[in-house]
DNA sequence: ATATGTACCCTGCGTACTAAGGGTACATAG
DNA sequence: CTATGTACCCTTAGTACGCAGGGTACATAT
């Protein structure tokens, strides 16, 4: 598995990063139960903070394509090939434009829905 | 019917406006058909800026307790009473949360969801 | 000429977020 | 002692938005 980070792309590192583990894994170049380089080893690699890679790591194991195994390293997931097809970024933005696009269809501002979510998501829900 | 504006308030002036008018409206203290200032003159009288009245009367009229008669003039509108007791926050801000806490309870980070929202609001829906 | 709402240009200030990095520290297990 | 993931602390740069104001202009109708 060969991965590329260009840090002059605007594609976000780690997502540059997450991008190229699921396609690694769509493409067969790891399978699961393949163990992936430490946090800190593949920070080392890329010339990446620990951070950045942490960062994609953590986000890979919440969508089941990677498994972290504490102190034994990470893995790939058993379901890392029908996990890595998802694309959970799409499915939010359904969720989100479909309930945006009623609230402009009934007249409601893009400055009231721009502060109305700002109040949800700091939990001042009133 | 007197209002009070106070620029030391957080509360945005156009916010404090728009309350005051629907409070007047839901106390009698204005009825259906009566006129109101102009947004020049009242922008005057409350040491404001045009932009800042004009906003509120938008605003108002999108919600049914004004209507603009173009040159002659703002008035009460006929159904002032019942329009001026609805709270369209709140409904915006149920409508989210509701969205929102779905997302959340699916494990889907708020940075996430703060990308997407960007994203629909820019209608860059990809 | 005057007054109406409305639309557009520009500014400044405050706020709040993302992305990324630097550093330190911890419990775990070998 | 070493390596693992993880959790904090801090900073920096870039971006985007709300609110408010200043100014100019327009078609409308009296």
């Amino acid at each position: 598995m060969e991965i590329i980070i260009d840090i002059e792309d605007t594609v976000p590192l780690f997502t540059q990063l997450m991008d190229q583990i699921k396609k690694a894994v769509l493409n067969d170049q790891v399978r699961p139960g393949d163990a992936l380089p430490s946090i800190r080893q593949l920070a080392s690699d890329l010339e990446l903070n620990n951070k950045t890679v942490a960062k994609a790591y953590r986000l890979l194991e919440r969508d089941s394509v990677i498994q972290t195994k504490g102190y034994r390293g990470t893995f790939i997931h058993p379901d890392a090939r029908a996990n890595s097809a998802n694309d959970l970024n799409a499915w939010i933005l359904a969720r989100l434009d479909k309930t945006i696009g009623a609230l402009r269809d009934s007249g409601v501002t893009d400055s009231e829905i721009r502060i109305a979510f700002g109040n949800v998501m700091n939990n001042r829900n009133y």
